[in-house]
RNA sequence: GGGCCCGUGGUGUAGCCUGGUUUAACACGCCUGCCUGUCACGCAGGAGACCGAGGGUUCAAAUCCCUUCGGGCCCGCCA
């Protein structure tokens, strides 16, 4: 036995117990005559005491050195007043050991574990992982992690769903992101693919009659790295059978609710404070709104500076770059950027290199002060067109409006953008509040213009909206037009999830495969199991799937999703631990008949 | 595929722009010694980097230029 208690549970109703106790040198305190401790294991910190009532011991615990393994024991002992540390959890006492034992020694760790303001480049925190792990932020973050999985876990099981496993090795699927490729060793010639989601397979089981199934699993899509977005993530993901768009997003704001509530506690202590309860339900906008307001499909709700739509005043002006852009079916819209009359020119010149970057062709602004309208564009305007402008803005003396003119996806884009950088620029965003936020009425297809051809905008089994008899004739006379069954999940801007309801018709499910392009035979190769299925009564039913990592992040409060996981890789998809990927043997790629180029 | 930022003892940084008093500095860590109430203990002393790698410019390069490798953020991509 290596020890009777961990170092955090103790308090002072152990005083005068005798306990033993296992766990890292954390930091030692050495005055000579007597040595501290602070003995480390997961659950938190207790001083330890050596004192020269048993000189042998002392000798041994002055060897003792950081992240040494040692398992000691000793008496649970209450610190004089003046003594206590307020600033750990059990610093009203300590332990005077009786004996020690040296589990392990170690080198000096590259990462300073008891260094809580440092950070080590990344590169070596992903080398040595499993120091990194042990510095208290990431030992944290994995733990809360771990809650939140089992918050969203019980809440599914006592709503009935059901846990179901499904292939990790299985078939590569056109459309969407790129697929990991496993060759076979048994089936010369030929590969799996890894899962981009069990989207498939959690349908075949609502064929099935599971009726309710939930899954924590891992998701794999060979795309480039971003802070957000790693080859490999978790995702929470659930089907069932015979409900409604609402019936889904019902069950998943009971859950999140639920989940928020397991979690409060761990979720104020990561910001210092309490964070008010969410309100229900949580807010629900159509993807037309969203757009047309926040210029994106996962709007920040948590600051103002909306986009607002000035096309009707502006289609008649002088201003060419106004007037033709609306006159050609685009669109002028602005923002009122509250306060940012205090912008230097300079300031305005860099925002509008930003809007630039965005694609923007230019950005006009038009600053509101006490001397009157500033802007390189009023010249273009009569006096009487510039206040009809203010007036529609709500423009006060201190503002300053921006504007942009173009195709409408170009201006919604790069406004909603250059709206997510002033946010920031003029601290406008409460970190600590948590908007959730659903997006609705998601179109069903948008054109693609590198394939040429329409795609799928969430996934080809996604239910469209209104009479699905009359389905090619709306395809064929305005695509974009068509909506579908189909909800995204929006926390302070992120996307954190995503479903729709599915096609559960043979028929339909056809046609949609030859609106995007698939010939009969293709897609009976693709999608032929699913086709079949469909055919042997499948019930109406939809889902969603929530990304696990970039949701315990943003609770976290962390800038990245490799802080929430405990072996993440870098952005060229490397992992500086194991070193993966690798070359492997000849004689491995023999077996998988596969011969590098 | 593209844009921007970074790379200096074990770790985090300064120095670089404006090349030469730099024997490359500081903090943490590490080592030795002293210390019985510390808790980021204190005090005294010490070791440790030729500046990511390669090339170039120059009398002289951590510093300027080019190439390359690695890390980060973003665009494209991510149904």
């Amino acid at each position: 036995m290596y020890r009777s208690r961990s170092c955090g549970s103790l308090i002072l109703k152990d005083q005068g117990s005798e306990v033993q106790l296992a766990g890292w040198v954390h930091r030692r305190r050495d005055h000579g005559g007597l040595i501290f401790i602070d003995l480390r294991d997961r659950s938190g910190l207790i001083q330890i005491v050596f004192n020269q009532d048993n000189k042998n011991l002392h000798a041994q615990a002055e060897k003792l050195r950081s992240e040494f393994v040692i398992s000691i024991k000793g008496n649970v002992t209450k610190r004089t007043a003046e003594a206590v540390n307020k600033n750990i959890p059990t610093g009203e006492i300590e332990v005077v050991v009786t004996s020690l034992d040296v589990l392990n020694t170690s080198k000096t760790p590259p990462i300073e574990i008891a260094d809580a303001t440092t950070e080590p480049d990344e590169n070596i925190r992903l080398k040595y992982r499993y120091l990194d792990l042990r510095k208290d932020k990431m030992r944290e973050n994995l733990i809360f992690r771990h809650k939140i999985i089992k918050a969203i876990s019980d809440s599914l099981d006592a709503d009935g769903f059901l846990e179901i496993e499904t292939p990790f090795l299985t078939k590569s699927t056109p459309e969407g992101a790129r697929d990991f490729l496993v060759p076979s060793r048994v089936n010369s010639g030929k590969f799996y693919a890894l899962p981009q989601s069990p989207q498939l397979f959690k349908q075949l089981l609502m064929v099935s009659g599971m009726e309710k199934y939930f899954q924590i699993v891992r998701c794999f899509r060979d795309e480039d790295l971003r802070a957000d977005r790693q080859p490999e993530f978790t995702q929470a993901d659930i089907e069932m059978s015979f409900c409604s768009e609402k019936d889904v997003m019902d069950m998943i704001e009971k859950m999140m609710t639920e989940t928020m509530q397991a979690l409060e506690k761990d979720i104020d202590q990561y910001r210092g404070k309490k964070i008010p309860k969410l309100a229900l339900p949580f807010p629900r906008m159509s993807w037309d709104e969203a757009m047309e307001r926040y210029g994106t499909d996962k709007p920040d709700t948590r600051f103002g500076l909306e986009l607002v739509n000035i096309s009707d005043l502006v289609k008649e002006v002088g201003f060419k770059v106004f007037s033709g852009a609306v006159k050609s079916g685009g669109v002028v819209k602005s923002i009122n950027v509250k306060g940012g009359a205090k912008f230097s020119r300079a300031e305005m010149d860099k925002l509008e290199a930003q809007a630039k970057q965005f694609g923007a062709k230019g950005l006009a602004w038009l600053a509101i002060t006490e001397e009157g309208l500033k802007s390189p564009i009023a010249k273009f305007f009569k006096p009487e067109e510039l206040e009809a402008i203010v007036k529609l803005m709500k423009g006060e003396v201190g503002d300053t409006l921006i504007f942009g003119a173009d195709k409408t996806d170009i201006v919604n884009d790069v406004l909603g953008r250059i709206r997510l950088e002033l946010g920031e620029k003029l601290d406008l965003i409460d970190k600590d509040s948590f908007h959730f936020l659903w997006i609705t009425d998601f179109p069903l297809f948008e054109y693609s213009e590198t394939e040429k051809r329409w795609v799928s905008r969430h996934h080809p089994f996604t239910a469209p909206h209104g009479n699905w008899a009359d389905l090619e004739e709306r395809f064929a006379k305005d695509p974009a037009s068509i909506k579908a069954q189909a909800y995204d999940f929006v926390l302070n801007g992120s996307e954190i999830g995503g479903g729709s309801i599915r096609i559960h018709d043979m028929n339909i499910q056809r046609k949609v495969f030859k609106m995007l392009g698939f010939a009969e035979e293709e897609a009976r190769r693709r999608f032929g199991f699913l086709l079949d299925a469909l055919e042997y009564g499948a019930p109406p039913h939809g889902g969603i799937a929530l990304g696990i990592d970039r949701l315990v992040m943003l609770l976290a409060g962390m800038d990245s999703i490799r802080d929430v996981i405990a072996f993440p890789k870098t952005q060229s998809a490397f992992c500086p631990l194991t070193g993966a990927p690798d070359v492997v043997d000849d004689k491995q790629l023999k077996e998988l008949h596969i011969k590098l180029a």
